[in-house]
DNA sequence: CGTTGATACTTGACATATCAACTATTGCTC
DNA sequence: GAGCAATAGTTGATATGTCAAGTATCAACG
């Protein structure tokens, strides 16, 4: 097996203590690359990451609308940014907000038109950058690198204390 | 192999279209809760990630220093940024800059005493917390997690126009 | 009903990130 | 050695994220 490339990467020399802090550094510096392929990807529409999330949330429950906190709940992002950032998508004439009658504490938001034939347009070149990106891989290592990304997951829900509640 | 727990994490019930989305999903969501996890073993110190990563950076070049650019090279981050990061820094006493006479553009950055002792701190907390998350893998399956992720950023690099040189 | 606690946000203050100019210094070329 | 591009970093404007406190509404209890 051929060493990592992450000491490279970094200018470092010296190696990992143990290939479990090289895996965290891994995941951690692989996870920053996908972000920036997929920013460059999402930059022409000119929406950020969080945004292009909410609205495939929104996309997803068309009919419906989410309440705002639901929608926080469904990213990994907390409850008071999000507020802000619909705000921003509302500027923007891509989602609406309204309060139902039933309970007046909450805000539905549904996507608009617009915000609809935004995503269309990103419907293919998304997931071909991921397409190429992964392309490296055998569809059992991928298979693979699931289940072990799923394994770490689920230690660091148990060890994080503070990990809003799923 | 049982189905990967992401779905049930974002409360969606539709099946990703392919096992490559899949898994581009689940690095960024486990990136996330990494850096969740980190970030709650950082806090008593009160710095951020980003800050622990400089210092860290500057403990291994303490005796010569590094110039400003080249640290955030060496992060995953951008220039612009890294000049307030470390303001911050040295604002806490932490680091110490100075301008070389050899090349009076550069500001070398070097770690001060208070800084060390920060994270000699931390030398402990920090690498159990990463044995913890990796516990339910065995040693072969994080090294096949290390070699995945190597080919998705050698991917990722290839085809991002605009990341900065490696 | 009135009160009380919980829920669903919103807001304000502040820290941090991002992008595009801008300055200072150096090295190169003629 | 004067001019000019390249390098190293800073700065300002703006967007975004984060934390704590505040408002409105509901639901349940007496």
């Amino acid at each position: 097996m051929p060493p990592s490339s992450i000491l490279r990467e970094l200018r470092q020399n010296k190696p990992f203590p143990s290939n479990r802090e090289e895996a965290f550094v891994g995941v951690l510096r692989t996870a920053d690359m996908l972000r920036w392929r997929l920013s460059e990807v999402l930059q022409p529409e000119g929406i950020t990451l969080a945004q292009f999330n909410v609205l495939r949330i929104l996309r997803g429950a068309r009919d419906t609308g989410l309440p705002t906190l639901e929608i926080g709940a469904r990213l990994v992002e907390q409850a008071p940014g999000i507020t802000r950032l619909i705000d921003r998508l509302e500027l923007a004439g891509l989602v609406r907000r309204e309060r139902p009658r039933a309970d007046r504490r909450q805000v539905l938001c549904h996507i608009e038109k617009k915000g609809l034939a935004l995503l269309s347009r990103l419907d293919t070149t998304v997931p071909q950058a991921s397409e190429v990106l992964f392309a490296g891989l055998g569809s059992a290592e991928i298979d693979q690198l699931i289940t072990a990304l799923d394994a770490i997951r689920r230690a660091c829900a148990a060890r994080c204390t503070s990990l809003r509640k799923q």
